[in-house]
DNA sequence: AGCATTTTTATACCGGGTCAATTCTTCATC
DNA sequence: GATGAAGAATTGACCCGGTATAAAAATGCT
């Protein structure tokens, strides 16, 4: 089963083989979430209630309600599919490689491709969104709380693969500077964007910030969590 | 005029010379405040409504918003009126020492005065209210939430002083990272003292994973930051 | 077509939070 | 000492987000 928040890149080939009933379903999904997005940046999000949502496409309340759990997650929703990905990266690294150089490969990465996740992306939907969240306390609050979240996935991910060595203590130290990290980089990337710079102009910049920042992270903890050959 | 935050270790000499409608309001906010967190220690923070816990501080439900403007503000209030303690320490620190050192020795010496802001306090009433905290999501989030905060004020203390050999994305970093370790230490006496510890007891333990967390941070940092002789 | 399953809807309800108005206190003035 | 204006504490009515339940509609299958 398709998750119902594949929007954005979602692939568009086999949505045509998809059952016909999925497809409206996902169909609705995006109706509905664009409806919300297009309010929201057009008013603010607490100026827009959940039934003009409902009406504005053509549906009633409960039904968005069994769409997206909550008002919140009608913008969430699509940045928190890839809330596993700093794990998922340091769990499948090289051997020999250390979870700092995995994450920072990995990132580097995702900016040359424009990954929206990096915050270096000037798609006009995904600005809407980040200019959302940037200026509604609530989101905000929770667009951290997915860090946060991801820091202690990356403290289990690097204990199974622990280093007798380095203590607990370490490890958590390490999670939570890795992302802040990254957290700090996909801040200062969508500020740029959000200024209006163009994402294609802003990359070398970006990539020199991203190598500097790692590189700071990588004095401090040092080979920290190499995965053994 | 005193904030309505002023619990716990709010001084009491002071509240006599108060005009006797002052004093009574200070004594209804404890009141409701007392009531909420007993109510929510008992239970779940979810399972008591706002209307109850007015009932049982003879008030009215609009009185209790009237003390505290959300629901979640009786539980963290006390909490969030240290939330600018490290931009301050940074912003009045000593010339010649590093921002790193500032936070490191005022944490410290928090550490050894067992002041809860550190997670290093075994009373009841906190240890209610951590417990609380950790095991409802929506004040996990709010706590991180004030690191967050945190964070940003750290960056503009810094900036204030800055040293214009290191951009603003360093300045970030340090700023994240420094915030960061400071949760982390926080969050692992939290956790210690929900397991029975004493805190008088597990002090050294946390001064030396103080020290070894912040010496961690220095060594990534280096004597970034330090304030002109 | 007709049955079964799933999706949508209508409705009623609860709890958090806001607003305008009401009551009460305070205090300056007569 | 009475009085009336000013202002705060308090309140009841209301809005919105979110849930539960059951009915209605749409779809897949035979």
């Amino acid at each position: 089963m398709a998750t119902r928040t594949d929007f954005g890149l979602g692939s568009d080939q086999d949505l045509d083989t998809l059952p016909l009933r999925e497809r409206k379903k996902i169909q609705t999904g995006i109706r509905i979430w664009r409806t919300a997005v297009g309010l929201f940046a057009a008013r603010d999000f607490d100026q827009v209630s959940v039934a003009e949502i409902a009406a504005a496409s053509d549906v009633s309340k409960m039904t968005v309600f069994n769409y997206f759990p909550t008002k919140e997650d009608l913008v969430m929703a699509p940045m928190e599919q890839h809330l596993d990905e700093p794990a998922r990266v340091v769990r499948e690294r090289a051997p020999g490689s250390s979870a700092v150089v995995a994450l920072r490969d990995q990132y580097l990465a995702a900016l040359e491709q424009l990954d929206p996740a990096t915050g270096l992306n000037d798609d006009q939907v995904v600005l809407d969104v980040v200019r959302l969240i940037h200026r509604t306390p609530a989101l905000a609050m929770r667009a951290t709380a997915v860090f946060s979240h991801q820091a202690r996935d990356l403290l289990t991910a690097e204990l199974l693969a622990q280093d007798p060595a380095h203590d607990e203590l370490t490890a958590q130290i390490a999670a939570a500077q890795l992302i802040a990290t990254r957290l700090t980089l996909t801040t200062a990337n969508q500020r740029l964007m959000l200024t209006g710079a163009r994402a294609a102009d802003a990359l070398p910049a970006a990539l020199d910030r991203a190598r500097r920042a790692y590189a700071l992270v990588e004095r401090g903890l040092g080979g920290y969590c190499t995965a053994a050959p």
